[in-house]
DNA sequence: GGGAGATGTTTACAGTGTCAACGGGGAAGA
DNA sequence: TCTTCCCCGTTGACACTGTAAACATCTCCC
């Protein structure tokens, strides 16, 4: 039995624990994923998380490392358009729906500051890659840092603003966010210099 | 004795307790924030600051919105520019600069979604409205309200990946940091269509 | 089969936010 | 002036959190 999902004392309890906290997460927010609740759901004592997370900040960045690959993977979908420019700016909508979608999950990948020790760094970077290799090609070579930079802070800050509902001004409905980051990341991409 | 400063049981406990969070906040940082240990600083017993704030997120709240009025005056301050849009670069960089002088206070006054009571909205807008002056009068009318979002997303973003510490890829060193955000805000400015 | 080490449990503790009941001290009305 | 009331603060308690220490148990390998 080597292959079988619950091969011992629990079955893999780490990888049980990290699917928890995503669910409690989704369905409740960030102040509910707790190290006891995520335990208590998976059916173990409090201090069984222990084992294989050395303090609570340990499983938050395993979450989070879920979060980076899944964002990453939203982005590199996203970036089909046949326009280089037009792929960057489906790159900035995709991530902000990203946070909209799953605002704990993104408040928990970003709302920390990164630890010496995260092992988050490498899939955040790979999210980071995919974006930055857009820009890229879209800006000369002697700006193309500070236009990485500016790219990602925008769609980031925009993605944050949205999480925290701070571009509820007025009228803005909900559904308009989409094509809000579309005008956004279009008139940051049409302002590039060529 | 009425402009005194310790006129009653306590004095004014509700102004000292927001003194008092700001500095533990800025000597300890977020974490350190708790509503016990501000009521202990203050020297007063636990439940005192009920009878001020009806709960924890309420002091939060008056902590936020000291930092949204301090946020609003630096942002007028750096607003000093002959060319609009030097200004408007120099707002941004203030706005980077900050939050990474003040990152936990940054972090209250951003990291938790806005509640619906919330005072701290009017402060809020008035820093968001003194950005948004310099934008408008730099694009056209029909692009107006995206470029100022756009522009709040920008600073914003990367004030968020500055608290977190999310740009120190390499050797990025932090006096780098200044000079990276008017590059960063400068290529954003330069691309605003006139 | 019998250690041995990984995995999970029980117990305990300090610290948190918050509720309920109580007390003192200044101010307002007799 | 004396009394009464109400604001402001206090004490005590509770449920909950993260985490340390010691103990129990299960699987694997010899």
């Amino acid at each position: 039995m080597s292959t079988g999902k619950t091969s011992y004392h629990h079955g893999n309890l780490r990888d049980a624990l990290v699917r928890t906290a995503l669910a409690l997460l989704e369905e409740s927010g960030v102040e509910a994923l707790t190290l006891r609740a995520a335990a208590r759901r998976a059916g173990v004592s409090a201090m069984a998380p222990y084992r294989h997370f050395a303090d609570k900040a340990a499983l938050l960045a395993a979450v989070a490392e879920q979060g980076y690959a899944d964002l990453r993977d939203r982005l590199a979908r996203a970036d089909t358009a046949a326009d280089p420019r037009q792929a960057l700016v489906e790159q900035g909508v995709a991530y902000v729906l990203f946070a909209r979608e799953r605002p704990a999950l993104f408040r928990v990948m970003f709302g920390a500051p990164v630890t010496g020790l995260m092992p988050a760094a490498p899939s955040a970077e790979g999210a980071y890659a995919t974006l930055a290799a857009r820009v890229a090609g879209l800006v000369p070579a002697d700006q193309r840092e500070t236009a990485v930079v500016a790219a990602w802070a925008l769609v980031h800050g925009l993605a944050c603003l949205t999480v925290d509902g701070r571009l509820h001004r007025a009228g803005t409905a909900e559904p308009a966010l989409e094509e809000l980051a579309r005008q956004v990341a279009g008139l940051f991409a049409a302002g590039l210099p060529a």
